[in-house]
RNA sequence: GUGGAAUUAGCUCAGUUGGUUAGAGCGCUAGUUUGUGGCACUAGAGGUCGUGGGUUCGAUCCCCAUAUUCCACCCCA
């Protein structure tokens, strides 16, 4: 084979396009119910732009950024998420004037160099969105219950939702303090990576999989038992949202995301299904990026989901995504004169947003048949020098074998057959 | 970046303890079948056995390297 697709990327072909279009749709739509509009950005930013947003200690930015340099001697960078993009585009174009809160979604593609696995792609595409301007607990539950919404119309069923607090600057710096205060004594027991992360980031610490490590962490304390009073409110507020609207969770404070720029509310859709990456989604508040990327001070809340992870959920829990056919009639001919009235006819049908088909192999009226009969097209024509002398042909419902008489010199009589019969599909 | 497994037709897979012309099922094209498809039967097309080296009289098979895929670690969507 000469050539294939790089390390990590794939196509998507035809024969499972609809259930990506499907899933466009729907998260289209339920983000449009609830006031959000689509955004569209850049594929590459400026490197720096991905240093400063998801945060140059991150390991997505230091180890699994596309980064080149262009012919201008500019330092580019494939986007390895949408939040730092959309932030900036929410600066740059000055929607903090915009009638707050100011809500986008997008429909994307990331690019990370990593090692491939199941759930696990150096291109893959995210649905995602941001909520800007507003900072009550309220506008966390909306954004989930988007989600929960999305994952029922699209008829899962069993995904679990985890949420965390993971407090904002004032409370971390402080329970960063009795962490280290906690892991004091052990520390020379613990791994390599972890004596990093105490001087560092003493958080990551807990999610730690080295057993030692693990053991220590299940009785470390706990952020949420030592968040700031507004914190705590602000969850409790959060919980309470949620349970005002029947929405489920477990509160998992375990949960840390990867990203630097996350504040307060962190929360995970998971499942089982998608390997060790079972997490199908991931946001959170994130109430300093805005200023800190050079904007006012603006909160703001969003979250990525795997579209890739999503549709092998939806592939596990055995959800059928119905098909629509957009051809809906193959005209078969059994003669030269008849394939060139077919294809006349099938050319004025398409006009009048009826979908056909006719035959373009030269194939022999068996032939044609058979193909017909393959393609799944649900009504078929026959034209024959008798039906194109008599103006009078049959359509005949491919599922059942039913034939209704109609008149080729009138087409909406023909179309009305089609739509009609559709009627007792 | 680290470790394990795999790679033979479009797909799913046999196979050769190293020996002429590498097989099956499905799919594809056509025929049986100018007057109604899915079934059946028949025929055909399709492979540098992932790639590059090495050992050998001879390699799809043994050895080395490399690429890709899958799985796991790390991290994430």
């Amino acid at each position: 084979m000469k050539y294939s697709v790089p390390k990590g990327t794939k196509d998507i072909l035809p024969e499972e396009i609809y259930r990506w279009q499907k899933a466009e749709q729907v998260f289209a739509e339920v983000c449009g119910q609830y006031g959000f509009r689509e955004i569209r950005i850049p594929t590459f930013e400026h490197t720096e732009l991905f240093m400063r947003g998801v945060g140059d200690t991150t390991d997505v930015v230091q180890k699994e950024m596309y980064t080149f340099e262009d012919k201008g001697g500019r330092s580019i960078s494939l986007r390895p998420e949408g939040t730092a993009g959309v932030v900036r585009s929410f600066i740059e174009h000055g929607m903090t004037s915009l009638p707050s809160p100011v809500r986008v979604y997008y429909n994307i593609t990331a690019f990370r160099y990593e090692n491939v696995q199941k759930g696990r792609f150096r291109e893959f595409h995210q649905f995602g969105l941001e909520a800007f301007g507003a900072k009550g607990p309220a506008v966390d539950a909306e954004v989930i219950s988007i989600l929960t919404l999305f994952f029922a119309r699209m008829g899962l069923t069993q995904t679990h939702l985890c949420i965390n607090s993971i407090g904002c600057p004032v409370c971390r710096t402080e329970y960063n303090r009795i962490l280290r205060e906690y892991y004091q004594p052990g520390l020379a027991g613990m791994c390599h990576d972890c004596k990093g992360r105490y001087e560092k980031n003493p958080l990551r610490m807990l999610d730690c999989k080295e057993p030692h490590c693990h053991t220590l962490a299940a009785d470390a304390p706990k952020l949420l038992d030592h968040l700031c009073p507004d914190c705590r409110e602000h969850f409790e507020g959060l919980t309470a949202n949620l349970d005002d609207l029947g929405i489920p969770y477990t509160i998992d404070p375990g949960i840390v995301r990867g990203l630097d720029y996350y504040t307060r509310t962190v929360f995970e859709f998971v499942s089982d299904h998608v390997g060790t990456q079972g997490t199908i989604c991931g946001g959170g508040r994130y109430d300093g990026l805005v200023e800190m990327m050079g904007g006012q001070s603006v909160p703001g809340i969003g979250f990525a989901m795997g579209v890739e992870r999503f549709l092998m959920e939806v592939e596990a829990q055995g959800v059928a995504i119905e098909r629509t056919p957009d051809v809906h009639l193959y005209i078969a001919a059994m003669s030269t004169e008849a394939a060139v009235f077919a294809r006349k006819l099938a050319f004025s049908l398409r006009k009048a947003g009826v979908g056909c088909e006719t035959d373009l192999m030269g194939r022999s009226f068996n032939a044609q048949l058979k193909y017909a009969g393959k393609t799944g097209v649900p009504y078929l024509m026959v034209l024959g020098d008798d039906e194109i002398a008599s103006q009078k042909s049959r359509i005949k419902n491919m599922k059942d074998g039913v034939q209704t008489e109609i008149d080729l010199s009138n087409q909406s009589g023909i179309i009305a057959t089609i739509l009609n019969s559709k009627l007792h599909d």
